[in-house]
DNA sequence: GATGTGGGTTCCCTAAGGGAACTTCGACTG
DNA sequence: CAGTCGAAGTTCCCTTAGGGAACCCACATC
């Protein structure tokens, strides 16, 4: 299929899916992050093709959002998410926010989150880091910064 | 390809990659949100292939995530972001920040965030609706909803 | 009438995903 | 100790999607 790779473009979300953007992905690190972290608990859980499942995870140990554990003496893995894994996880919880709002229809999420801190099923919000006022895409102007192609 | 679509999946990920989980959809996104709404447009920015352009337009205004208005006497046409499309620009730009924050380098990232609200260049910070609190991967515990295949 | 322009279509080629069978290596079984 | 099992890959073949370039079409302008 000859996918171009997006690697050559100043842009961060271009970037990210190089890590992330390919088919599955996504779904392979939610299912880490529920605790499903073994070949063949995630390729029974997604119906996933063996090789395409061994890509992935391969590729995202490379870039560094999961590491591999033994769990035997045999070279048997399980797969847990980085410090820079679970931050991708926030990006699964907005996309959890957006497709239970846009796509849930009549029968709701099929999944609820319990924020620990304060005991009550919630999502997410976006706030400014700065001012901490909601913080959504109109509300934004883009700027070139430092790292862009000039 | 074969690409099996993840429409069966009781889960708001899977709907979502369903509407912009294919390759270029979000970098569409995001150049029509930056301003680039017309077919030479997007297509002379992104280097993508004609084709490939054609169809994931046409997907995402069949989602609804885009619309076109025409802007000539013939069948001439500008994307737009749909209310439904404006929200998931908020998903783009949590991409972003973990895309600078991760993957930028050096170089540090490519385009700011000025938020209206404050002035500042400022970027997004994931929060609880009902407690106000930091929300993230590692703050919440994950329930069955409504919505989930029993 | 000739040329230009934006937005697609068509065609061919290559490479990526699906699926199922096969491999490997240590562990357990009798 | 031969036989079997199980997890995690690997290989093979087939189908299909993406890349790229050429082509098309309706209008507009010279």
């Amino acid at each position: 299929m000859q996918r171009t790779n997006f690697d050559g473009m100043a842009c961060s979300i271009a970037r990210t899916l190089d890590v992330i953007g390919e088919p599955w992905s996504p779904l392979v690190l939610r299912d880490v992050w529920v605790g499903l972290t073994r070949f063949d608990q995630i390729q029974a859980d997604l119906g996933i093709s063996r090789k395409v499942l061994t890509e992935r995870l391969n590729h995202l140990v490379d870039q560094g959002v999961l590491e591999r554990h033994p769990y035997d003496r045999r070279p048997r893995y399980e797969y847990h998410l980085t410090e820079k894994g679970a931050e991708l996880v926030d990006l699964l919880m907005v996309m959890t926010g957006w497709g239970d709002k846009w796509l849930a229809g009549e029968a709701g999420p099929p999944v609820l989150y319990r924020h620990h801190a304060c005991g009550q099923v919630s999502s997410v919000d976006l706030r400014c880091s700065h001012c901490g006022e909601p913080m959504h895409a109109n509300d934004v102007d883009a700027l070139p910064g430092p790292g862009s192609a000039v």
